[in-house]
DNA sequence: GTTAGCACTCTAAATAAATGAGTGCTAACA
DNA sequence: TGTTAGCACTCATTTATTTAGAGTGCTAAC
């Protein structure tokens, strides 16, 4: 096992030949295991190089200078930079082949109601990875009305209540100053629903609007306030429903647990709307496989800037996409964690399928 | 200022005679001040009884055998067990009146929406006091129904929508084999807003029941269903909200921030149904001044047996009664903590008063 | 190009010593 | 009889010192 091809010296852009890929694969593999600064010896067994802890010294020592790795004091053995996971992730991982069978028994159980399902689905990943995790709820992005009922409650008050593609519903009290008849209730609900079931938002133009409203005459001011109402259910804006599971595991990392960082991580677990940017980023982003990384000061949110983010997306049917996402140290293991979210997004997505093909029971909201 | 009075000996029932109360006091204050064991030196000094730490020394010897404090280890200061909390909450306590005014411009930002209003009160505590606090909004307790609105959105599938006292709004999606008629739906809409508005939990009795369920002919699967939903709605069963805040102030106390405890104790508070526990025992409990204590193993939730407890009921309007409860280390400053919680307890109830006469203009839900 | 070997660095762990807060007890005092 | 000063003792905490070991960089030899 003497003599390295030495015809192949392989100087790719990064300054990264074949060996020198290994040996780093190596140091990161080995620093997401252990946690601890990874020394040469460690790395001359590990790998199947067969070569010296002095060789491998001199290879990690221009690693340093590229800048893919540091040590955290003279005489420490190496840890990875940002870079080096970026590196990794985007080239050098290989997705661990997960056997989550028992995720699937284990949400079964809840998957009558989408909120208590979701709740499970954070859970089951937080028990599951030892991440924190953050599960969005499928935001109706893009959808269509499906139904509009407006009611008298009493004298003061009508209750608009609206049904969208999906079947999320979303209720909307709104005063008025004086009694509306039953006639006028009943207009007021056929036009609504002649005009604007089955359309989208960006369906419903200026144009018809105005339609609407003349057509409505004297009670132009509720019609433009439900269908405020609409514009909102539709997109679905300030019901972001946010869950989340295992911020305690955070604890669990010592370079996460000190005091400071780890107080202001759990309070943002708890604010939650701030989390609602992971699933915008989420959502936006990648189209192709779902699946996107943040790393260190990649992270869309402020207090994550120690640690990394993965989220993948999902999608129920027509252009109803939420986000799962799991928050760990910047040494997560990003092959499990990307394998799980990967099986979770298609366990989701076969759930959903299964279930409106059935016969969808009862309401979610 | 020598001689006690010697012909005063105050033995009473729990053998703590007038300086061991004062002696007991002291060292409970010192330690919720400090959260360090407190020496006889300390009391020497802190107190105006003039008296030296060899004094001291014997009462607290006294007071030690007496159960009411301890040391953690020979030759540190004492410690206040649960049972002098019990008493010092009982009988010791001067309620500080704390200047909370500005507890009262930082909530009126936000009292728009319900959900959000309380939100805020569950974050002013947290950061005013720094412990950890969970606020449950109103429960609709043995509330009447308002109305009901049955509308059919598709050919399978009914939606119920069922207002209760307090404008809190439930939608129910009842699945149906096949589409009912008009007339039907008139009927059934007719049929139950006369029959059960108004109606409170109990006065829906099974006799009512029958009786619906007959006028209803062909539909009382229906009927039936949508009964469960009222009950359900009017209890407010599952739907009890719970807000929490500042569960990281947890991680400010260090007898409560070691890695297992705190780490359940967060994790109580994410998944927060668990909480709903301290809200239900705190309805049901003291109906005097609505403040409740609960110290150390006496806590209802399991993970919170190294903690106290302060919980409050506000109640705004008939019947309709939530809980506000601070959550931190035993040696929490109790006082301050009810005076507190007092205080933002009248202010919801006056702002709830406020808003609800002028009008309502929006629901919450 | 690879490797053995050595001197050097620096952390973490182990050990030892110093500090000091606090106690219990006793004997003297008022 | 209650109070107090004083002293010996205990033990957690702090500080200093030592030791062990992991890891590096460099050089010289293969």
């Amino acid at each position: 096992m003497a003599k390295q091809k030495k015809e192949n010296p392989e100087v790719r852009a990064d300054g990264l030949d074949e060996r020198k890929l290994k040996i780093l694969h190596a140091v990161i593999r080995n620093y997401l295991e252990t946690g601890e600064p990874v020394g040469s010896r460690t790395i001359s067994k590990y790998t199947d190089l067969n070569l010296s802890s002095a060789t491998i010294r001199n290879e990690m020592s221009d690693l340093e200078e590229l800048g893919y790795i540091v040590q955290p004091h003279t005489s420490a053995g190496r840890i990875p930079t940002d870079k080096a996971y970026r590196l990794y992730v985007d080239t050098m991982m290989e997705e661990k082949d997960r056997e989550i069978n028992n995720l699937k028994g284990m949400l079964v159980e809840a998957e009558e109601k989408m909120d208590m399902m979701l709740k499970n689905v954070a859970k089951v990943l937080a028990v599951n990875t030892n991440y924190a995790t953050v599960v969005t709820a499928p935001a109706i992005h893009g959808n269509k009305l499906k139904f509009i009922q407006i009611s008298r409650v009493d004298d003061s008050q009508i209750l608009a209540t609206i049904v969208v593609e999906g079947n999320m519903i979303r209720n909307n009290m709104i005063s008025v100053d004086e009694p509306l008849s039953d006639e006028t209730m009943l207009k007021l609900n056929i036009l609504l629903n002649t005009h604007l079931t089955g359309m989208s938002l960006d369906e419903i133009n200026l144009g018809m609007i105005t339609h609407l409203k003349e057509q409505a005459g004297i009670d132009s001011k509720i019609v433009g306030e439900i269908l405020d109402a609409v514009a909102q259910a539709i997109r679905g804006e300030d019901d972001l429903e946010v869950y989340t599971s295992g911020a305690n595991n955070i604890l669990k990392y010592p370079e996460l647990a000190d005091n400071q960082r780890a107080g202001d991580l759990i309070n943002t677990f708890e604010e939650k709307q701030a989390l609602a940017r992971i699933a915008a980023d989420s959502l936006d982003g990648n189209e192709g496989t779902g699946i996107q990384i943040y790393i260190g000061e990649e992270s869309p949110i402020e207090a994550m800037k120690d640690c990394s983010v993965v989220t993948a997306t999902y999608e129920l049917g027509e252009g109803m996409r939420g986000s799962i996402a799991i928050v760990g140290p910047k040494r997560m293991d990003y092959d499990k964690v990307v394998g799980t979210l990967k099986t979770m997004k298609v366990e989701l997505e076969d759930m959903y399928k299964k279930k409106s093909s059935k016969k969808s029971k009862k309401s979610d909201q």
